[in-house]
DNA sequence: CGTTAGTTTGAGGCAGATCAACTTTGGTGG
DNA sequence: CCACCAAAGTTGATCTGCCTCAAACTAACG
């Protein structure tokens, strides 16, 4: 959804494309740049010393990453990974720097977009205090495969994401296809019925 | 932090005292005006139905509060609580629209600080997977009181910031004050060593 | 058509929540 | 200044949702 907004300013940008798995950044890296993706699919990731994952983030086609660290001046805070073969834009803080002094009506679009991030954070910050394990995973099922239907969500991928482990995943994916309101499809899924999914996702406190 | 930037434009403002306790805005409500702290403390809490409560910001003297969703275009997705007597600041949003419109380079401060409070609580929300309740409890110890050291911070509040329980609170802190990291005062503590505590929470995974 | 990444299912364990009963604190007003 | 009491804190006992571990199974790609 940023793209669009610097095509006219990017055009001679250094590209690059990575496949599925291949990290983009590594947290506790500094910015020296920051990425469009013109296709494909990268994922957000906090990896802890044990090992542990957790999906904070998804960005598509059209969409920026890289811009937190770069506004917060600070090192990436977590790790991106590429979730497809994704091909990337990639722009310099330099040039990131010229664009913000020429067009100031850009920086209220990057308020808008890191202000309703911070509210779908901690929301979900709270949601893993008060809701259960399948209520966060049927979220979760809900946005990632609402948002991008294409792409096939691994289980590992919607357990990180919803904060779960992929076994409880898998647990709640089987009833779900049970009760009809998803049917699984070899490793992909589809969703059936999400007025149902959505209010069991709430009646499951 | 943002007060002193703006009181030249808020000299005439509406001023408003809440006392401990009481709610400044419902989470739903439409946002119609931006607070600043002249004195007091605030917190940001999320309240699910069942009435569990996730502490989710503080804000203390000079601190904006509100414009996460003035700027997000949103209701607000949380609600704020006064933690001890507080003196507001109340800017309009046409107020706000005029200055944002005469000083731009207030648009970079927020877009700084909306990136560093997305990047804290996306750390939290991994920390909530990967951290103890103990670990967790002890960084919240830290955080809130080396913040705040003249607020007497209730196991309650330390609870729902760490994403714990009051009862595990109460545990965590009679165990550090056993091995003289903390010292309890009445309903009061004080830190004895921050360094200790510091590499306590992080050994304790 | 072999290999590997991804999925499924079951059994068992535990960190920390919940429930319950009791004590202490510190503010208030008589 | 003291007595009262509501709010906050403490401690123990019990419970449970979900994670962990383990051991097949199967899709899908080169």
């Amino acid at each position: 959804m940023f793209y669009p907004l610097l095509k006219p300013f990017i055009e001679s940008s250094h590209r690059k494309t990575v496949k599925r798995g291949e990290i983009i950044y590594h947290e506790g890296d500094t910015p020296e740049s920051l990425y469009l993706i013109e296709d494909g699919l990268v994922g957000l990731f906090h990896i802890s010393e044990n090992g542990k994952e957790t999906f904070l983030r998804v960005f598509g086609k059209d969409d920026m990453f890289g811009h937190r660290s770069y506004f917060a001046e600070t090192d990436y805070h977590a790790t991106t990974i590429a979730l497809s073969k994704t091909t990337l834009v990639i722009i310099s803080k330099k040039q990131c720097q010229e664009i913000c002094q020429h067009h100031p009506e850009l920086m209220a679009t990057m308020v808008k977009m890191l202000a309703t991030n911070l509210g779908h954070a901690e929301l979900r910050l709270a949601g893993l205090q008060d809701k259960t394990a399948s209520s966060r995973i049927i979220e979760s099922l809900l946005f990632l495969k609402l948002k991008y239907p294409e792409h096939i969500w691994t289980r590992k991928e919607i357990a990180e994401f919803s904060g779960t482990t992929f076994e409880t995943v898998v647990r709640v994916m089987t009833k779900l296809d049970e009760e009809k309101l998803i049917e699984k499809e070899g490793r992909n899924f589809n969703i059936l019925d999400t007025d149902k999914l959505l209010l069991k996702s709430k009646e499951e406190v």
